[in-house]
RNA sequence: UGGGGCGUCGCCAAGCGGUAAGGCACCGGGUUUUGAUCCCGGCAUUCGUAGGUUCGAAUCCUGCCGCCCCAGCCA
């Protein structure tokens, strides 16, 4: 079936009517934009809304645009994040032109501007402690002082720069520093420190450097030399743009991308940081990166969920600047109108209690016909046996059923989807527990796929699994990772304190029916009445699939009751 | 108390001086062999707040209030 994307016209955002203006009025003929991720960590939903919105605007004005590697600083960087940035980005639905970039391919010409700005008399090198660079930076209402080794000659700068340069220097004893103002509002562009020394193995230059740019020195430069027009980043830079600026303006580069701030995501129900991120795989809080309920790239694939979900989710949400939290529900929402299209149907008993058709004849196995999809006809049919033992879900029988409950119980007579019409008979249960071990019922030879010949009807319609041909297979209930809406609300709570106990519940007996065995890894059914599963990628075997919930159904009836 | 941002329905979000789009959620009703889907209908006299300009303001001006970000040799 196509990826469905809805296509009405939605108001273009402030970005986007900005490129949209610079493309009418001749500024540009062509825009490029980046995604710019530091290797140091896995994509996550965030993410995904940068990914959207600079690939995404690339797409529709006939643009580009480049994944680029922010690889500066080596200690934390890893080819392994590379890698799986990739597959994220490209799972997504995105392709970028030219081969990846990198940061770290500018190394050579980031090193020759500093060289510039250092003769420009714009650049010192610094050497202060770290301590003592704080300490003269100033503070929020105190301007700073100027550092004792400001003004040194061009000369001596290049001197020195080139020794750093030649690891002649230890970690934290030379910088080389932007030279612009110490008193100035924005502590950015108080003598910023550009380039700092760091003999750390670099995962693509090995150790031919010995000290490495900034990010804010090397971003600007970056996207100059890659002819970006509007470098798009989150509302904590705005506060940088000025140095951005600063840096293009004093080497009077060829061209001047425009640094463009929106707001980052947050959703309710989880938490976005790399570093909490971090803190929940390395505490064993969850299973991994990929674990499914972590809203990863990777842990979201798993879950279930579909690239064209995670696109559509982000074209809700749309770009703005005011800071949101957007709620859980939008989320799931889209990947249930995506899963209500393509997902086949089957029936899987969760919690399963027996049923016994006392009149069904004892060794008769019969094949009843289930749609795969009750709206798309053309997604064909499959066979589900049916037997005089059935399982049906502990759910759906009570004792004494209220006036709105239309399942089965005493004197009620119910549907077996796709089976027969049962009628109740008697049931027994375990006296000290008040479990219900097993049901009795007649079926109504007549109504065989469903409906009676008579026409009546019954309010209820519950699925089963055939005793005899049902497949056990082992199920994992997902829910939100945590059980507060905003899990960092309050500074003296740490958050891990609202993680949800009931996020993963595993259910090692449910029963689904046998078609279920040719379920593919990966592969997404819909399970009636119940929620959409996804066979785990990792954890599934042939024939045995381990099925991860991706989300429930919507459930009027739990909110009614 | 320095600088930079943001404040439109419960949650997002259009609106760009001419009299409040849309989505999610929610509430009704219809269809239904999934209490699902689908379909119809309802849902801000009001735009943080107080003034001002104007025939006319969510949109322009001023003050006030609230929230977020910035003092890494992280990105």
């Amino acid at each position: 079936m196509e990826i469905l994307e809805d296509s009405e016209k939605k108001p273009l955002d402030f970005i986007r009517q900005i490129i949209a203006d610079d493309l009418q009025n001749g500024k540009h003929q062509k825009i490029v934009t980046r995604f710019p991720p530091e290797p140091n960590g896995f994509l996550h939903i965030g993410h995904a809304k940068s990914i959207c919105l600079n690939f995404g605007v690339a797409e529709e004005y006939a643009g580009t645009c480049n994944l680029r590697f922010d690889d500066t600083n080596p200690s934390k960087e890893d080819v392994a994040y590379v890698q799986s940035i990739e597959k994220d980005v490209h799972w997504l639905g995105f392709e970028w032109r030219e081969k990846v970039l990198y940061a770290s391919d500018y190394f050579p010409q980031l090193y020759d501007f500093a060289v510039e700005l250092i003769k420009q008399g714009k650049a010192y090198v610094c050497e202060l402690l770290p301590d003592e660079i704080r300490e003269y930076r100033g503070t929020l209402t105190e301007p700073g002082r100027e550092s004792p080794y400001r003004q040194r000659s061009v000369e001596e700068n290049l001197q020195l720069f080139t020794q750093m340069k030649n690891g002649e220097f230890s970690e934290g004893t030379h910088v080389l520093r932007a030279k612009i103002d110490m008193a100035s509002p924005n502590l950015n562009m108080r003598d910023p420190v550009i380039y700092r020394v760091l003999k750390a193995h670099h995962h693509r230059t090995g150790n031919t450097w010995k000290i490495y740019p900034m990010y804010d020195y090397t971003h600007c430069l970056s996207d100059m030399l890659e002819g970006i027009t509007h470098s798009l980043c989150t509302l904590e830079f705005q506060d940088h743009r000025p140095l951005y600026d600063w840096v293009l303006d004093t080497l009077s580069t060829p061209c001047h991308p425009r640094q463009i701030e929106f707001a980052r995501l947050n959703l309710t129900y989880t938490v976005m940081s790399k570093r909490k991120l971090l803190k929940m795989v390395e505490g064993g809080f969850v299973d991994g990166w990929d674990d499914p309920r972590m809203l990863t790239i990777s842990g979201l694939r798993r879950r279930g969920y579909t690239p064209a979900s995670i696109r559509n989710f982000c074209k809700t949400i749309g770009i703005g600047k005011s800071e949101s939290r957007i709620d859980m529900g939008v989320l799931e929402n889209e990947i249930r109108s995506d899963l209500n299209l393509r997902a086949e149907r089957r029936m899987c008993v969760l919690d399963p209690v027996k049923v016994i058709l006392d009149n069904y004849p004892d060794d008769l196995v019969e094949e009843m016909t289930g749609m795969n999809h009750p709206q798309a006809p053309d997604m064909g049919e499959r066979a589900i046996p049916f037997a005089r033992e059935i399982y049906i879900e502990r759910e759906d029988f009570m004792e004494n059923p209220t006036k709105k409950y239309h399942r089965l119980g005493p004197g009620r007579e119910v549907r077996l989807r796709y089976g027969y019409l049962i009628q109740y008979v008697s049931h027994s249960k375990d006296e000290a527990t008040g479990r219900i071990t097993e049901i009795h019922c007649t079926y109504d030879p007549e109504t065989k796929g469903g409906t009676a010949p008579d026409g009546r009807k019954v309010k209820g319609t519950i699925h089963w699994v055939c005793a005899k041909k049902g497949l056990p297979v082992t199920v994992r209930l997902y829910d939100r990772l945590f059980s507060v809406e905003d899990p960092e609300a309050d500074k003296n709570i740490d958050f891990l304190e609202h993680l949800n106990p009931m996020s993963k519940v595993i259910i090692s007996d449910a029963i689904a029916e046998p078609s279920l065995a040719a379920l593919q890894p990966g592969e997404t059914v819909q399970f009636e009445r119940q929620g959409y599963f996804c066979a785990d990628s990792v954890e599934s075997i042939a024939g045995k699939p381990v099925l991860n919930r991706t989300v429930t159904l919507r459930d009027s009836w739990e909110s009614k009751k």
